[in-house]
DNA sequence: CTGAAAGCGCTTACAG
DNA sequence: CTGAAAGCGCTTACAG
């Protein structure tokens, strides 16, 4: 492997010169810099992370975290990400993390993460307080991506919002039997983004001067199976909805697959609209309130390098993007 | 950040014997490695893998490469290796490679990435010869996952075998007028997947006694976008198949959704298999030729990292893991 | 079974 | 503007 005396013999200088003129620091002559770019250009030389991370205690490298959920959104996040970070140089780390808490310490109780990475994209993930502890006890810039976490920096769409405005929607079309799926009974960490959905959808019935009716709440975890599932709830409660707004695309999808099985028409016999728009969801016609994962997880990754840039702080900013109303076919005016 | 001498400074030892008993090492007294593994969770010390790589020139990271193509295919894949590395306390590195020449030489020409992982996972990319060489250069052991890399280890399916299956399905269901969907007309790298399934395709038809019509075969990326197209293509054609073989789901979802679109319906109007069984294919009663990516990202993963504790090797070896028919919705009989 | 010391490939004060 | 040298946190022959 060329290293970098190998770069600092073919040019004639010393190895600190060649660190020095191939990071572009100051206090280079011109025409030495030029030689060495050109050593190392020929050798294929670039700095080893390792080595170079020792004495500087930067790895070049960032963490996006996430749960193991094989979602659509985790992968869209880190797509963004990885965008900006390989633009500037850095490397992405991936970690998966299951509910099992002893896969959780592993993380977040060691201090390898600290160890292998410059920064930390935490992405819609549930934290315990213990957890988010030991995330600024790592003392390294951290970003997360959804839901917001106290005292961290946040990228994020209003959820109570965004349960607004797709209520409005339902509600505007002449609907008043809207139903709404989402919420994780199992959550024991308090995961925020179904709740806050929910008020939306609360506020906005009260507005239309609509009472909420408990049985027209269905649990649903993010997940099309979950949309099944809570589809086949509301139809065992014997409720009927005009119209259903679903925590996430995947579940709207899962719930237009089990109405139609049912021989339930959509839109003609029941409105739904979803939220995120799902890379898939235009094929289905899908009526939703859009986010834009992929620039939220890219704006998290360009906070991170400028944070990096200008040294470590205890920042906590949330930025929130706009979330918008995206109708298709899903939805339509409830016949009298 | 505690180091080493903090744990030998605990355990009243010196920094070699705590490296040795924190490394399973023998020639560790049963005793004296206690008090270490004691001192070291205490401290939650990890060795730094910067660090650690420095004497070993073992980083402790795997790369998974793929294309920038935000598909659920490498998704699955970095899900699968991922399960398996982490099991084993190997991180996963993320590289996109886009199709643009000046990316891609900066993972192939410098030694980054060499420098990075101790080895090398390759998602479905399509390589030049050059880029086969440097990745050989690079001395880390190598696997790829879809298509054969020549002179590389690789898990795989029969993708003439699948060809052949999806076209003898809609065969054994009387179609005589079946199109096939796939194919890059851009691909400079020649990547092998889409002819291979078209030849499958071809030979099931001559089997049938069935002459291929050319004008049946319309180019597909593995996107939906490109099903939608296809389908348009084939429309303007004024050919009319009474079933579609997509290259994959995605392309299939397209091709259903255009297919409909204009009225014609499915499967009663036109049967279509695809490739794969994305996460989403149920959904859409699609009928396809399953293979398991996740469990080939897994293979991929647990291979390497048998090569790399039993030594760096050539190995060429191809894994071909079974792809099967799984009979949905959208292909039926043809009604003479 | 254990420890002292060299060395991995960089970066960075410190001198000049 | 440039170089010699110390040091980052580990691992690994080498001695004992």
């Amino acid at each position: 492997m060329t290293g970098i005396v190998e770069v600092a013999a073919r040019a004639g200088v010393s190895v600190a010169t060649v660190s020095r003129a191939l990071r572009g620091l100051p206090g280079v002559a011109a025409k030495t810099r030029k030689s060495v770019e050109e050593a190392a250009a020929e050798l294929g030389y670039v700095a080893s992370p390792s080595a170079a991370a020792l004495p500087t205690g930067r790895t070049g490298a960032v963490a996006v975290v996430s749960p193991v959920a094989r979602g659509w959104y985790f992968t869209a996040v880190c797509e963004g990400a990885q965008d900006v970070l390989t633009a500037n140089g850095y490397d992405l780390l991936r970690y998966e993390l299951s509910d099992v808490e002893t896969d959780r310490r592993r993380v977040f109780d060691t201090q390898l993460l600290r160890k292998r990475v410059d920064a930390i994209v935490i992405a819609s993930l549930r934290l315990t307080n213990d957890e988010v502890e030991a995330l600024y006890a790592m003392n390294r810039p951290v970003m997360a991506v959804g839901p917001i976490v106290p005292g961290m920096p946040c990228v994020r769409i209003d959820d109570v919002e965004v349960g607004r405005v797709a209520t409005e929607h339902l509600v505007q079309l002449g609907h008043r039997d809207i139903a709404f799926a989402g919420g994780d009974p199992d959550d024991t960490l308090g995961f925020p983004v179904s709740p806050e959905r929910r008020s939306g959808y609360v506020e906005a019935l009260h507005a239309a001067g609509i009472e909420p009716d408990p049985a027209m709440t269905v649990p649903a975890k993010f997940t099309v199976e979950a949309g099944v599932e809570a589809y086949a709830e509301l139809r065992s409660r014997g409720v009927n909805p005009t119209a259903v707004f679903a925590v996430s695309d995947e579940v709207a999808m899962g719930i237009m697959y089990e109405a139609r099985r049912h021989g339930v028409r959509i839109p003609e016999d029941l409105s739904v609209v979803g939220v995120d728009d799902h890379d898939m969801s235009w094929l289905f016609g899908l009526t939703t309130v859009a986010q834009d994962v992929r620039e939220e997880g890219r704006i998290a990754a360009s906070t991170l390098i400028e944070r990096l840039r200008s040294g470590i702080d205890r920042e906590t900013s949330v930025t929130t993007v706009p979330a918008t109303l995206v109708v298709r076919s899903s939805t339509r005016r409830l016949e009298p």
